[in-house]
DNA sequence: AGCACGCCGACT
DNA sequence: GTCGGCGTGCTC
């Protein structure tokens, strides 16, 4: 009888997305499963390939059909579950198998691949130049040759079959093992030995004689280095009398630095009681039930997470916590590990790729049950799930904005189904969809009304800029600020300063020309960073030194416009000489770990004021903060964007609720320019219920979601004219097949018209019901992408997207 | 995608 | 007569 895999090979293009039938070798027969990973010859060359059916027969004729070369788990990686759920997400958001099927593991299980040239015959036969190339070695990488520009001899050593080019599959991570030292089972055997130690080998004998109080255990080098109080060479010597041995051990790399204490639950509020009451009782009857869960700031949705996913650990299963990337702070992770212990992996992109692998393999060995997560962890391969919960539900991070164009959510209602488990979604200021849908109860809503320890709301106090400005005041703050900082800054209080913005100036301008500094790749103006005197762009990385003069005319009257967070901190040290300043945002982030140290030291007390950027808004909880200052609400009001009122509002609320979480009452100050605007107006009062109102009459009016559905069809070429000339076509072609009550807007520039050097076109496609809308997306791509790509067109798509 | 195959023009 | 350009088509 015989076995034939249908593999799904890791080549994303459109005509190989379908599996390919091989024929599996005797020896794996009983090893190979679905979920597998394979190497597999495809066409001239080796590939990986992930096993999604065996079968016993097939209709490709024997002659064309293969033996799959190597099965590389004997576990496999994926389940069931996620084959089928890989399969839903192409179809979903229109990517390629393989990506699908990629993205749910960690990136150290993904192939390398590398070209090595194999010598074939006698070495004596190669020119010298190759010669000294191979030295000692049979096979060297294809870029050495490359690199010393020998590709010539190499093609004319390769059409006399002097050596071959092979493609090697190789894995990206690896299982981490550490040196140990065994020492020997056997006392008598120590004591023998130590007895033929010469007399002058006193550390030997030390040693020897340290061993027999720990037969047959294995410890760690630097262990034995220091509680025998030896060296590595007497240890060598020891080893080779064969009082011990080496071994490799199999470890996980631990991310965690420090451990935690372990601590109970809190009281629950009665609000929060019948919340969770809800949730137990919805995953006890097994219900694939959706929670949105609306919990002003500082009412305890965390909790309710905490004892919730306990309910489900008592039940046997497993629970998978998301939380967007940027609150992934240690305060977060902490507070599941002092529940759950070590039962909790953490995974997010701080992570080295062997750490997240190691976190990955502790999922898929079972040894924890709780994962907490960004959005990938989404993807966790638990086999009985018993709740997900996405924290902060309204975060566009959890949107992933290249192939697969999933959003975590649905990805998590898809696993809900399939475990037949609750997903809680919580957010104090849910996304508008999620809300529509609460109320038209696809989901279930609970709702916290009140903080947890019964605080009352910060005040907040909106101060018109225009009027400042009016007033003489041309400072970024405003008198109103500066007053409240004077009487924290005296009461030993601290403060959260936020700023939308990073780098120094926002951009470079010429006051002769009125030439602004822009990137060489994208049309954006350079942002001036001062700690490293350069300008840069955000978009791409580019980035030059400051000139001294300009590039167009050459005056030396170059100016920096624009408020960032290094100018802020200026400005704060010349009107507050005594305050200590923290400031954090993405430059002073960017080493490992810095973003703990900053958070640590200014909880510890060690600074009065925090000036940040968007990563201050979330997850801060300390108790001595009292104001919260907001420089500019207006920066994420004007992008244009459907949706910007709803992110200000977002932040300004999330923002605010960092003050007076404790005892201490908080105040929260807001610049603006447009106090006026009802995002700014009804943040006032951090009510969602009104704005949620105001931002559906809005969306309702431009037939936008949670009316209207969207898709985004983006058109790029490094040619101006071939990317409108391409767009057009799109569209003309769109128009064409789908129906009247689609309407299609576009082409136009996009936001962003050049990005790394290509210049983009956009078209959005806003519809209500139109079930013919994927397949002909897919069809659009199927006749032109791989046609177009010759051309250099880049053509993508992007279903629900969330930033247009 | 990435590679071989094949056809055509430029050179030893 | 051979080398290398890129258009075409296939990959179990």
């Amino acid at each position: 009888m015989t076995l034939v895999a249908e593999v799904i090979v890791d080549v994303a293009a459109y005509p190989v997305d379908r599996p390919f039938d091989y024929l599996v070798p005797d020896d794996m027969t009983t090893l190979i499963e679905c979920g597998s990973r394979v190497k597999v010859p495809f066409g001239p060359r080796n590939v990986l390939g992930f096993v999604v059916l065996l079968k016993e027969s097939t209709d490709i004729p024997l002659e064309k059909i293969k033996p799959v070369s190597q099965l590389l788990d004997i576990e496999p990686v994926l389940t069931n579950e996620m084959l089928e759920l890989a399969k839903w997400l192409k179809h979903e958001t229109i990517c390629y198998e393989i990506d699908a099927l990629q993205v749910m593991l960690p990136s150290a299980l993904r192939a390398k691949y590398e070209k090595m040239v194999t010598l074939q015959a006698d070495i004596e036969l190669l020119p010298q130049s190759l010669k000294e190339i191979f030295g000692n070695s049979s096979k060297v990488n294809y870029k050495e040759f490359e690199k010393n520009n020998l590709l010539h001899e190499l093609k004319h050593a390769l059409n006399e079959k002097l050596v071959v080019i092979e493609n090697v599959v190789k894995q990206k991570g690896n299982v981490k093992e550490v040196r140990k030292v065994q020492i020997c089972n056997d006392l008598n055997k120590l004591l023998e030995i130590q007895n033929h130690i010469s007399n002058r080998a006193k550390k030997q004998k030390q040693l020897v004689e340290w061993m027999q109080s720990h037969v047959g255990e294995t410890i760690e080098p630097n262990t034995i280095y220091e509680e025998a109080n030896t060296s590595s060479q007497v240890l060598q010597a020891v080893i080779s009398l064969g009082a011990a041995t080496f071994i490799h051990e199999e470890v996980y790399r631990d991310p965690f630095t420090k451990k935690v204490e372990k601590k109970d639950f809190l009281d629950l509020t009665d609000e929060q009681s019948t919340a969770l009451e809800k949730i137990v009782l919805s995953m006890k009857q097994k219900q694939s039930e959706t929670f949105l869960l609306h919990g002003i700031t500082g009412s305890g949705k965390t909790e309710v997470y905490l004892q919730a996913i306990s309910q489900c650990l008592n039940d046997g299963k497993e629970a998978i916590v998301l939380v967007p990337e940027i609150s992934l702070t240690p305060q977060m992770t902490e507070r599941f590990r002092s529940r759950f212990g070590e039962l909790v992996a953490v995974m997010h992109s701080g992570l080295s790729v062997g750490e997240k692998y190691d976190e990955w393999r502790k999922v898929h060995e079972g040894k924890v049950k709780v994962v907490v997560g960004a959005r990938s962890a989404v993807f966790a391969p638990f086999e009985n799930v018993g709740i997900i919960i996405l924290d902060e539900e309204h975060e566009s991070t959890y949107k992933q904005e290249d192939s697969p164009r999933y959003h975590a959510r649905d990805v998590a209602i898809w696993r809900s189904k399939f475990h037949h488990c609750p997903v809680i979604l919580g957010s104090a200021t849910p996304s508008l969809e999620s809300f529509a849908r609460a109320k038209k109860n696809v989901y279930t809503l609970l709702t916290l009304r009140e903080r947890a320890l019964k605080q009352s709301l910060p005040t907040v106090q909106v101060v018109d800029m225009r009027e400042e400005l009016q007033k003489g005041n041309r400072s970024m703050f405003s008198r109103s600020l500066m007053e409240s900082i004077e009487v924290r800054l005296q009461k030993k209080e601290q403060i959260v300063l936020f700023l939308n913005r990073r780098g120094y100036s926002s951009f470079v301008l010429c006051r002769d020309c009125g030439t602004v500094l822009q990137c060489e790749n994208c049309d954006i103006s350079l942002t001036y960073h001062r700690s490293s005197e350069k300008c840069k762009c955000h978009y791409c990385g580019y980035e030059i030194s400051v000139p001294k003069s300009c590039p167009q005319c050459e005056s030396d009257h170059i100016r920096f416009f624009g408020t960032g967070t290094q100018k802020v901190e200026e400005e704060l040290s010349k009107l507050f000489p005594e305050a200590r300043v923290l400031r954090m945002d993405v430059d002073t982030t960017k080493v490992k770990g810095a973003h703990e140290q900053i958070l640590q030291a200014f909880g510890d007390g060690q600074a009065d004021i925090l000036l940040g950027t968007q990563m201050i808004a979330k997850g801060l909880d300390y108790p001595n903060i009292t104001l919260v200052g907001v420089l500019s609400a207006d920066t994420s009001l004007h992008l244009p964007d459907f949706r910007s009122a709803e992110k200000t509002f977002q932040l300004l609320t999330q923002v605010s609720g960092r003050a007076g979480r404790h005892e201490k009452a908080g105040e929260v100050v807001i610049q603006t320019y447009t106090p006026e605007h009802y995002a700014i107006e009804l943040s006032k009062s951090q009510e969602y219920g009104p704005f949620y109102e105001r931002e559906m009459l809005m969306r309702h009016q431009a037939g936008y979601p949670p009316y209207y559905y969207l898709a985004l069809i983006q058109v790029s070429h490094e040619d101006v004219m071939m990317a409108a000339e391409y767009a057009g076509k799109t569209v003309e072609w769109l128009r064409s097949k789908l129906s009247f009550n689609v309407s299609i807007i576009g082409p136009t520039a996009s936001g962003i018209s050049r990005l790394q050097n290509r210049y983009r076109y956009q078209c959005l496609i806003k519809y209500k019901i139109e079930p013919d809308l994927i397949p002909t997306l897919m069809q659009l791509i199927k006749l032109y992408r791989s046609d177009w790509i010759k051309k250099g067109i880049i053509l993508s798509v992007d279903l629900d997207p969330t930033m247009i």
